[in-house]
DNA sequence: TTATCATTTGAATATTTGTTCATATGATAC
DNA sequence: GTATCATATGAACAAATATTCAAATGATAA
């Protein structure tokens, strides 16, 4: 018979957050791991921004950066404000930041 | 024509680190990104474990475990020593606690 | 109203990715 | 040597996803 984890398991799986939870989880972190996001992040870091000038910026079409800011949006981690037909991007708070920074740490060894 | 950025865009892009950079920070979020890596890192906050007995609380095979593995150690969150027949595996260091504490922040809003 | 600019949206396509299955490797015991 | 346990690996398939294209919405100005 194979070899007994009992004692291991019962010890980890009772501090293990639910599913649901967990899935939420790594659903945000998927979000972050896209380059394109990553660069609309970053460049979010020092401005707020319109739609065409991160297009501009990252030399891509406005419809591939607009897919990509619905996403952004949709897990929180940025929002807009419209002026005239014009529409800005920011950060939503800090987190990203500090999450971005923690991953820039780890690769940066 | 089309308003003017030139402005933003010569201070955003002279803070954007190389596209080479930030392809990796995308490629270690995108690891995180998967509830089932997400669930092992979770299960080895607590002990170093065996391929097994990860694969038993998680109730899935031990070849998709294994498989899953090889992702975590390539991004070196995890590392492994063998003892005997078994391998355990265990965090590579703090900053995938880090890393998941400021995810778990930011969805508990 | 019509025209134009800024953005969003939906469908289509190509690429990536997670799991399964079958097989291979590696270590131990007999 | 053979047998068994623990893990790794490669190919195949299904599901998820990033970008493109074409068309739609929304706001402003004439």
């Amino acid at each position: 018979m194979k070899h007994d984890h009992s004692k291991i398991l019962s010890a980890v799986g009772s501090q293990m957050p639910e599913d649901e939870v967990l899935a939420e989880l790594s659903e945000l972190f998927s979000v972050f791991g896209d380059s394109t996001r990553i660069k609309i992040l970053w460049a979010l870091f020092e401005h707020e921004m319109c739609v065409c000038a991160i297009a501009e910026l990252l030399k891509m079409t406005q419809s591939a950066i607009s897919h990509q800011l619905k996403l952004l949006r949709h897990a929180k981690l940025v929002s807009s404000r419209r002026e005239g037909k014009t529409i800005y991007y920011f950060l939503a708070d800090d987190h990203v930041r500090s999450i971005i920074n923690q991953g820039m740490e780890h690769i940066s060894e």
